[in-house]
DNA sequence: CTTCTTATTGCAAGTCATTTGCTATAGTGA
DNA sequence: TCACTATAGCAAATGACTTGCAATAAGAAG
């Protein structure tokens, strides 16, 4: 995901590029492998700019999520944490390190069409999942 | 799971059996197919005692939670939703109706050795994973 | 370059689920 | 029956997130 390609999506969608968004999105280009919190990204786009605020934060986020630019996780009810979308948003998965946040795409998926029969005839039709993998990362398991 | 279960529970945790706690259990052991937010427990449960306070709801999650008998999900950063856990605890997963709440446990875990070996080729080591499968059981799908 | 429309920002105040401090009450083992 | 301590209830605090509003400025049009 490049910062040309961010602007183009924003522009695409009425979009306008501020300064205050052209650092969020610096960021978030360099820590695409990364989840981050709200708290993570203010801290880092304020050491650019002192006094970006934490509602220019919130709402940028909002905004890439609506262009289907951003994921985002729900890991407990106080902390939610995201990054940039996978390359092309593709339907995969992620394995997450609890140490450092860092995010690894895995290509698996669970689906297939004998676990949806399986539901079926426990009287349920799938739509859609949810599944993360969560561990140690590398450089986090050398730590250990 | 039974009421007598749960009190043996509790008691080994030096836990007391209120009248409280028996009327937020006896609705937890009704609604055990049933993902259950604060507030749906909070209503239920003043129809038997009108002054039944939420935060003795939380309290009595929190409890049952911490003896590994309350199963808990954050389904987004505003609401979470538990139920007690199934008969055993032991490990699988659940389709969740997103009409009606209801779940219905699901034999099925996409855990394996080649999966396991497939990470750790990424420099991932897995330790644990979400999965939850979402949709519409039967009643629901009829009503639509 | 100037003008105009409207997206965006920043701040303060508001919301809402959940948590905490504290005191009074009441299980329960001895 | 007594003493110990878990629990209940209330009010206040917390903390992530949202909203209202006025001021600013991006960027399209002329």
């Amino acid at each position: 995901m490049t910062f040309e390609y961010l602007v183009k999506q924003i522009k695409k969608n009425q979009g306008r590029i501020t300064p205050q968004r052209e650092i969020i999105l610096h960021h978030l280009i360099d820590c695409q492998q990364t989840l981050l919190t709200v708290d993570d990204l203010l801290r880092m786009c304020q050491k650019e700019n002192a006094h970006i605020n934490m509602t220019t934060i919130y709402r940028n986020l909002e905004a890439l999520e609506k262009m289907d630019l951003l994921y985002k996780l729900n890991i407990d009810h106080t902390t939610s944490a995201f990054k940039l979308v996978c390359n092309n948003n593709a339907h995969h998965h992620h394995m997450i390190c609890k140490s450092c946040g860092k995010v690894i795409s895995i290509d698996y998926c669970p689906m297939s069409p004998e676990l949806i029969e399986k539901a079926h005839n426990s009287g349920f039709t799938i739509t859609d999942h949810h599944l993360e993998f969560y561990g140690l990362c590398d450089s986090c398991a050398l730590d250990k």
